[in-house]
DNA sequence: CAGACAACGCATTTGT
DNA sequence: ACAAATGCGA
DNA sequence: GTCTG
């Protein structure tokens, strides 16, 4: 466990310095308060049960060029709807597994897709010819459908269900840091044949740590803890320096009851593109990520690390424990340092879901814009050609330039 | 029929 | 020793 | 595996 914790006592990030506990009151500036607005709606988001009222008043724009509104691509789905053809999505979904652990990932991805627009299907299929005319469907899938609905499942998932090596490989995959090469290589050049056959074998950091809390990972985070958490990181990032702001994505952002991982977004007013490109005193920022872990570290929040950079933070957390009580269960945990202007396409990106942001990427991308999770640029269909960044100082602006009625996190959970 | 299917940070392995 | 490629995760 | 060019 070297880098991390090593250079614990080193913090020459100059222009950091923390006015402490002085003037902890919001600040007000115009564009820290954007920040603060959403950072604090986050706050609020908890039951989906307040979906509906957060439709946003659209806040005036003059500038935006006007987007062409077209078809909807695949419908937005209504997540309360009924799957009419579960049985056949099951069964597709054991096979886009199998492809992901064997290493095919567009397979897999390809599997994903028909099972949306399947899942989205209004009523059950009664052929193969039949799903063919949905989106993602091709030949291939649409004979399978066929052979569920003749038979209630496919004779390819049940051999693959009882291929052993397959079954092993899915298993080692379900330690963290091991992907479908290496439970390749570990069952078929190291004979290893269970978890246990890894304690004697050579992992790399990651997979050990991947070992130690096999079965802590795989637990959910409960949305309680996640609260707790995001008080936590925020309290102790205003301790270095009260300009941070902070934002907990994924699933939790969602408003999702349990996470599985906490994935943290921190940007600074003074950490942008330009001034981090030249060698302006804020070239420092090389500092800042590191700063902030040593100080997790420091306040005992954190036990392992897994990897870090200068932008990116990969590790374990624990809250502390508590005597009497038993132990808390360590978490995964994801730091990332944006420029503050990437800092909402960023936020947007890792609120996800991955559904959801491959739609509104092809959505984007027909209207001759590019979506990242760094920005939005036009993009020339042709040429390829990329313009500049547009500036995008709120998610709202995301949507209102592709045109797309806002959707609060909750809404965005596919 | 060949190529895209998003793009990238960090750790580790492989190549020179 | 350094550069490039690969694996992994999200 | 599916879709596009």
């Amino acid at each position: 466990m070297p880098s991390a914790t090593s250079k614990q006592s080193t913090l020459p990030a100059s222009w950091l310095l923390s006015p402490r506990k002085e003037q902890r009151t919001c600040p007000s500036p115009g564009r820290q308060q954007t920040s603060l607005k959403s950072t604090a709606a986050l706050s609020t988001v908890s039951p989906p049960s307040a979906v509906k009222s957060v439709r946003k008043g659209p806040k005036k724009d003059a500038k935006a060029p006007t987007p062409h509104k077209k078809h909807t691509p695949l419908i937005p789905i209504d997540p309360s709807k009924k799957n009419y053809n579960k049985r056949i999505t099951d069964v597709l979904s054991e096979l886009s597994k199998t492809e992901k652990n064997i290493g095919n990932q567009w397979k897999a991805q390809a599997y994903s897709k028909a099972i949306l627009s399947i899942s989205a299907y209004p009523k059950p299929l009664v052929s193969g010819k039949e799903a063919q005319d949905l989106p993602g469907v091709g030949g291939s899938i649409a004979k399978l459908v066929q052979e569920i609905i003749e038979t209630g499942t496919s004779e390819r998932v049940q051999n693959e269900a009882k291929d052993e090596r397959l079954q092993t490989i899915s298993m080692l995959m379900r330690v963290s840091g091991i992907g479908p090469s290496a439970a390749a290589k570990f069952y078929d050049e190291l004979g290893v044949r269970s978890i246990s056959d890894l304690l004697h074998r050579p992992l790399t950091r990651h997979q050990k740590i991947g070992m130690k809390y096999f079965n802590e990972f795989e637990k959910r985070i409960p949305r309680a803890e996640m609260d707790r958490w995001q008080a936590i990181i925020k309290d102790v990032l205003e301790d270095i320096d009260d300009r941070f702001v902070v934002t907990i994505a994924g699933s939790y952002r969602r408003g999702q009851d349990t996470c599985g991982d906490i994935d943290v977004l921190l940007t600074h007013p003074e950490f942008t593109t330009s001034s981090s490109s030249d060698e302006t005193p804020n070239s420092n920022h090389s500092v800042l990520l590191q700063l902030v872990i040593s100080r997790l570290h420091e306040k005992g929040y954190l036990t392992d690390d897994i990897s870090l950079g200068d932008v990116k933070y990969m590790g374990v957390c624990k809250l502390p424990d508590v005597p009497n009580t038993e132990a808390h269960i360590h978490r995964r945990i994801d730091i990332r340092l944006s420029p503050i202007d990437m800092y909402w396409p960023a936020v947007f990106h890792s609120t996800g879901s991955d559904q959801f942001n491959r739609w509104i990427r092809s959505l984007a991308a027909e209207q001759g814009y590019t979506l990242s999770e760094y920005s939005l640029r036009t993009k020339d269909k042709k040429s390829g050609a990329v313009g500049t960044p547009l500036r995008i100082s709120s998610e709202e602006d995301i949507f209102r330039l592709l045109g797309v009625e806002w959707r609060a996190p909750e809404q965005r959970d596919w």
